[in-house]
RNA sequence: AGAGGGGUGUCCGAGUGGUUUAAGGAGCACGCUUGGAAAGCGUGUGUAGGUCUCAAGCUUACCGAGGGUUCGAAUCCCUUCCCCUCUACCA
C-alpha cells in the first residue's frame, strides 16, 4: 500500500497516478484519506497526553506506597481512577480513527511508473518487443486441446471426474514432458543466480495481506473450511512473505529466489469463450522468481527479470513478443508490468505466459520489509514474474511443433524429457 | 489428538504487581591504549507512532499475538498462535 508521508508530501502525483490506473474520484479519496490522518493524529493526542498523566500519577503513587504513605496514596488512588475510562474512550476513538483510514488507504492500486502507457483494455498496451517469426503450420493443424487427445497425453475428463473442470490428469509424455519443462525453468533460473526456495502452497491471512491478495480478492482463491488457509494463487504469496517483518542488511541484496510450486484460482465468473484446454486452469504449475532490491536498483532488476524470460523463450524456440501494459490493465500492486506473450499456432492467437512487475514499496509497505541507510530504516523494492507458466508454454509447443512425426520436442527439452517426439 | 513445560532485546539469560528507566553476560560499533592486533578500559547499541523547520529533546506503544483485571502488568486472568517433552497416530 501507499505510504501517507508520501501521499501527503506528492498529493499531485498520487491523484494524477491513481488517475491513470482508473481510480475513480481519485482526488477525492486522497483528500478524504489526508483528512482522516489528521483526525487520526489529533484523537492520538488526546489520548497520549492523558496516557502520560495517568502514568506519571502511577508511578507518584508507586512510590508513596514504598515511604509508607499510605493515606496519600489512596487519595491519588480515586484521583486517578476516574481518568481510566476518558483514557480509553480516547484510545478507542484512536484507534477507530486509524483503522478507518487504513480500511480506505488498502483499497488504494500502486501507483504506475512514468513509463505506463495511459489506456483502459489490453488494446492499450505497448508492444515493446518481437521475437522469431510465425510457425509454418500444416493447412490441418491441430488446436492443443485437440492434439492432446490424439496423443493422450492430457486428460480433462478424468480430472472432471476426480476432482473438477480446470483440473486435468497429465499422463505419460504429458506428464513427463511437465516434470521436464519444471526442471528446466527451475535450472536456468538457478544459473542466473537464483536460490531455491520449495515453500507451502498453503497460506494464512497475514501473509495474503502482504503481497495484496487480501483483503479484497478473497473470491479468487481456495480457502481451507477448518483452518481457513488460502491455496496459493502464486509461488509469489510465500516466497515474498518469507520477507515479512524482517529489516534486512543492505550486504543481503539483492535478494534472488526462485520456487516452483502448484498454483491454484478459482477464476470465479470468468470461463467463457477463449479458456478451452490449458488456456485458463483452476490448478496449474509455475516456477516464479522473486527479487528485492534496494529501490535504486529495482528498474534495472526489473530489466534482467525481463531479459530471463526471454531467453527461456527464445532457448524455447518460442515466437513471442513484450507488453507493457497500460494502467488500466496492470495489477494492483504493481508499478510496471511486462507481459510475454507467446504465439499460439493453431488458435492463432497470443498467450500471455510471463508477466514480470516491479511493485516498487507497494508489498514491501504491507510486509514492512525494511533495510537500513545510514541507521534510518527505509522499505525495500520487491519484483516478481513467472519463469515461467507451464500450461499455455506446452499449449504452445504443442501447437506449433506439431507434424508428420507427432509433436517435436525443443532441442534444449529433450535432455530433460528423454524423448524426442510425442507420437 | 491428549497431558505437562515454555515463548523476554541481535543472541544467551534474570525478572511472580510499584526507581524495570528490562539486571547481567555475549556480540556488534566507536573511542582510548598499541608499531599492529589481542586483552583491558570507556561510550554507545531495537521497532513503530506523535511533537518539532531540522537535529536534540520530550512523549506513547511494543517482553509471541489479541483482550481483561488494576491507580500501576513482562509478572495475575481469558482467548489464540508457535516451540519442547511424554503419550497416541503416521509417511
Amino acid at each position: 500500500m501507499l505510504t501517507i508521508p508520501f501521499i501527503r508530501a506528492n498529493t499531485e502525483l498520487t491523484i494524477q497516478g491513481l488517475t491513470k490506473k482508473h481510480v475513480a474520484n481519485a482526488a477525492e479519496i486522497v483528500n478524504q484519506l489526508l483528512a482522516m490522518d489528521d483526525d487520526r493524529k489529533a484523537l492520538l493526542q488526546q489520548a497520549e497526553a492523558l496516557l502520560e498523566k495517568s502514568n506519571a500519577a502511577a508511578k507518584e503513587i508507586g512510590a508513596l506506597m514504598q515511604s509508607g504513605q499510605k493515606e496519600l496514596a489512596e487519595g491519588k488512588r480515586s484521583e486517578t481512577a476516574a481518568l481510566k475510562s476518558t483514557i480509553k474512550e480516547r484510545e478507542e476513538a484512536a484507534k477507530l480513527a486509524e483503522k478507518a483510514m487504513l480500511d480506505l488507504l488498502v483499497t488504494l492500486p500502486n501507483l504506475p511508473h512514468s513509463s505506463v502507457p495511459q489506456g483502459k483494455t489490453a488494446e492499450d498496451n505497448e508492444i515493446t518487443f518481437t521475437w522469431g517469426s510465425l510457425p509454418t503450420l500444416a493447412a490441418d493443424a491441430q488446436p492443443h486441446w485437440d492434439l492432446i487427445k490424439k496423443y493422450d497425453i492430457i486428460d480433462f475428463d478424468l480430472g472432471n471426474k476426480i476432482t473438477g473442470a480446470g483440473f486435468p490428469v497429465y499422463k505419460g509424455k504429458g506428464a513427463r514432458l511437465q516434470r521436464a519443462l519444471i526442471n528446466f525453468f527451475l535450472d536456468e533460473a538457478i544459473q542466473a543466480g537464483y536460490y531455491e526456495i520449495q515453500p507451502p502452497i498453503l497460506i494464512n491471512e497475514d501473509s495474503g495481506f502482504g503481497t495484496g491478495q487480501l483483503p479484497d480478492k478473497e473470491g479468487q482463491m481456495y480457502v481451507t473450511k477448518e483452518e481457513g488457509l488460502y491455496l496459493i494463487p502464486t509461488a509469489e504469496v510465500p516466497i515474498t512473505n518469507l520477507y515479512r517483518d524482517v529489516i534486512v542488511n543492505e550486504k543481503e541484496l539483492p535478494i534472488k529466489n526462485v520456487g516452483h510450486t502448484p498454483c491454484f484460482r478459482r477464476e470465479a465468473g470468468s470461463w467463457g469463450a477463449h479458456v478451452r484446454g490449458l488456456n485458463r486452469l483452476h490448478q496449474f504449475d509455475k516456477i516464479e522468481i522473486v527479487q528485492i532490491h534496494m529501490p535504486e536498483n529495482s528498474y534495472a532488476a526489473l530489466e534482467e527479470m525481463s531479459k530471463h524470460v526471454q531467453g527461456i523463450l527464445q532457448k524455447l524456440g518460442l515466437h513471442y513478443r513484450v507488453l507493457r501494459l497500460c494502467g488500466g490493465d496492470m495489477g494492483f500492486a504493481s508499478a510496471l508490468t511486462y507481459d510475454m506473450e507467446v504465439w499460439s499456432g493453431a488458435q492463432n492467437r497470443w498467450l500471455e505466459v510471463s508477466s514480470v512487475s516491479n511493485f516498487e514499496t507497494f508489498q514491501a509497505n504491507r510486509l514492512k520489509l525494511r533495510t537500513k541507510v545510514d541507521g534510518k530504516s527505509i522499505l525495500c523494492h520487491t519484483l516478481n514474474g513467472s519463469a515461467l507458466a507451464l500450461p499455455r508454454i506446452v499449449a504452445a509447443i504443442l501447437e506449433n511443433n506439431q507434424g508428420p512425426d507427432g509433436i517435436k520436442m525443443p532441442d534444449v527439452l529433450v535432455p530433460y524429457t528423454g524423448f524426442t517426439h510425442i507420437n
